[in-house]
RNA sequence: GCUCGUAUAGUGUAGUGGCCCAUCAUGAAGGCCUCUCGAGCCUUCGACCCGGGUUCAAAUCCCGGUACGAGCACCA
């Protein structure tokens, strides 16, 4: 007999490249304009995963250096890092504020400068996009140390130049092959001031140029972040050359798309809340890393489907389920069941049945047992009245109520039931739609945050008001 | 337009020249279970974008095509 070999499948994330030994720095650096979103936790989960595999360090650095289009948030450099250790189970090993950082930037800067390998540029950007588009150098390429240092000077005089009126570049090759990388600029000019920093500073690096330093300052040696910036990688290594630095390894992942959450940015969102159209950040219908653990998504979870999709550059749709799957998982082994009669409809048993008794809470665990007491009847979904049902784990009855067997006698669809109960509502969340069912919920003393299972419904999480739906 | 990247079942994913008539998960369908439209267990369904080339041998390497995506911001 020919004995067929198992083939070897890869469990978990691939092997990081060109380790060489070393405990690998890795960094993850969301723009503190918002709170965390679903989209950033891949970032969080991949970079975290690999830093604590590998013993290495996960650094979150706040790229914050933007007042004007995405300008900070205070609030966020204080939720973010417990996003962070919410959702990798560790709290980052070194955070880092970019706006802290800014004298570093500037001392680069102008040792780009002296190096001759930047320059200022008074181009407007229309005009530049011209010179980029015909790979011609504009008039200010060939300045002289001295010229670029007092233009530098007039970007940070508040009497000098104005917001718009001056760049630095980074001097590359006007002839390159993609456009993008062609004398790409490094710092502007920002008047509004800074939540942080206020106005202490004037010149703001852009993100290639802040990015790429702070990641040589900090020793980061794996870069693992969105094809979106592979053309940033190229830009940066341009700079590493020009400082003599090496550029760390890089590993790109394509997009995700999750259809139910539709687009969102975080402007868009802010703007929304503002306006009343959501309730806050952790509304449940945004895609934000506070709604979904609201909804009763578990960090477990979240980590599970990130490392399940991997590191490949595939732009990717991923639906929701795939999430709850990995989720349903996590959160079954501790949900006890309960039962939530939608529209409920009353039934009054005739004949002989057990008035008290108890039902397992959970046919898999040893979850303490709920008790019952039947009065005279009990509530059932109007959907499963008027014809023969069982109702679990009492007995099984006809269309009018009348009890035929204790036992399970045929196979007629097994029902939930509630005696007594109060009313409640279920909260479901469908993409931007949000139903509330009206039914009556089993009498139970689990505490708010606690997720159970809707017996023939789905897992649901406790809240003030009712219960909020985490999925089926 | 220029530049860069990706292409394995419905959806994701493994696979880096022979262990591949292709992995695993999810999904769908069916079954089991002294009792949920849940969990668990079992069975079934289902894929290497197209065309050339290299090779004894290609999902895997090369070329071309096609499709999709991204960058070309004084955003990150």
């Amino acid at each position: 007999m020919l004995e067929r070999k198992v083939q070897t499948r890869r469990e978990g994330l691939p092997e990081l490249p060109n380790l060489n030994g070393r405990k690998p720095v890795l960094r993850f650096a969301p723009n503190p304009n918002g709170p965390l979103s679903f989209g950033h936790s891949r970032g969080l989960v991949i970079n975290g995963q690999y830093a604590k595999d590998l013993g290495g360090e996960l650094i979150l650095r706040f790229d914050d250096t933007d007042t004007t289009v995405k300008p900070p948030m205070l609030e966020a450099y204080e939720s973010i890092p417990v996003q962070q250790e919410w959702l990798c189970g560790f709290s980052a090993h070194r955070i880092v504020i970019a706006s802290e950082r800014m004298q570093e930037y500037h001392d680069y800067a102008e040792l780009m400068i002296k190096g001759e390998f930047g320059y200022v540029c008074t181009c407007s950007a229309d005009e530049f996009r011209e010179f980029r588009v015909s790979k011609t150098e504009c008039p200010c390429r060939g300045n002289d140390v001295a010229k670029n240092l007092e233009g530098w000077k007039m970007m940070n005089d508040p009497a000098g130049y104005q917001s718009g009126d001056a760049v630095l570049r980074v001097k590359t090759d006007m002839t390159l092959k993609n456009p993008a990388l062609r004398d790409w600029p490094a710092a502007r000019i920002q008047t509004n001031p800074h939540p942080r920093v206020g106005n202490k500073w004037r010149v703001w690096p852009l993100l290639d140029f802040q990015s790429a330093v702070e990641d040589y300052l900090q020793k980061v040696t794996h870069i693992i972040r969105g094809k979106d910036l592979m053309d940033s990688t190229r830009k940066q290594t341009l700079l590493y050359e020009h400082f003599g630095w090496e550029y760390p390894e890089t590993i790109y992942w394509g997009r995700v798309k999750v259809h139910e959450f539709g687009a969102f940015s975080t402007s868009q969102m802010k703007k929304d809340i503002a306006e009343g159209n959501f309730d806050g950040w952790d509304d449940p219908r945004l895609p934000t890393l506070s709604a979904l653990s609201r909804r009763g998504i578990r960090p477990e979870s979240l980590r599970a489907f990130w490392i399940e999709l991997g590191l490949t550059q595939k732009d990717i749709a991923v639906p929701l389920s795939t999430l709850y799957s990995h989720n349903t998982k996590v959160i079954d082994p501790n949900a006890p069941r309960l039962a939530f009669v939608r529209d409920a409809f009353p039934v009054v048993l005739k004949g002989n049945f057990p008035k008290t008794g108890s039902i397992s809470s959970h046919s898999d665990t040893e979850m303490k047992p709920r008790n019952y007491s039947i009065d005279e009847g009990v509530w059932i979904e109007e959907d499963d009245s008027g014809r023969p049902i069982r109702l679990k784990d009492l007995c099984d009855i006809d269309a009018d109520g009348n009890v035929e067997s204790i036992d399970r006698s045929d196979k007629r669809s097994v029902v939930h039931w509630v005696a007594g109960g109060k009313p409640s509502t279920l909260t479901i969340v469908n993409g931007q739609n949000i139903e509330t069912i009206e039914g009556i919920l089993e009498d139970n003393e689990y505490s708010v945050g606690t997720i159970v299972q809707l017996e023939r419904i789905g897992y649901a999480i406790i809240e003030e008001n009712g219960l909020l739906m985490v999925h089926d």
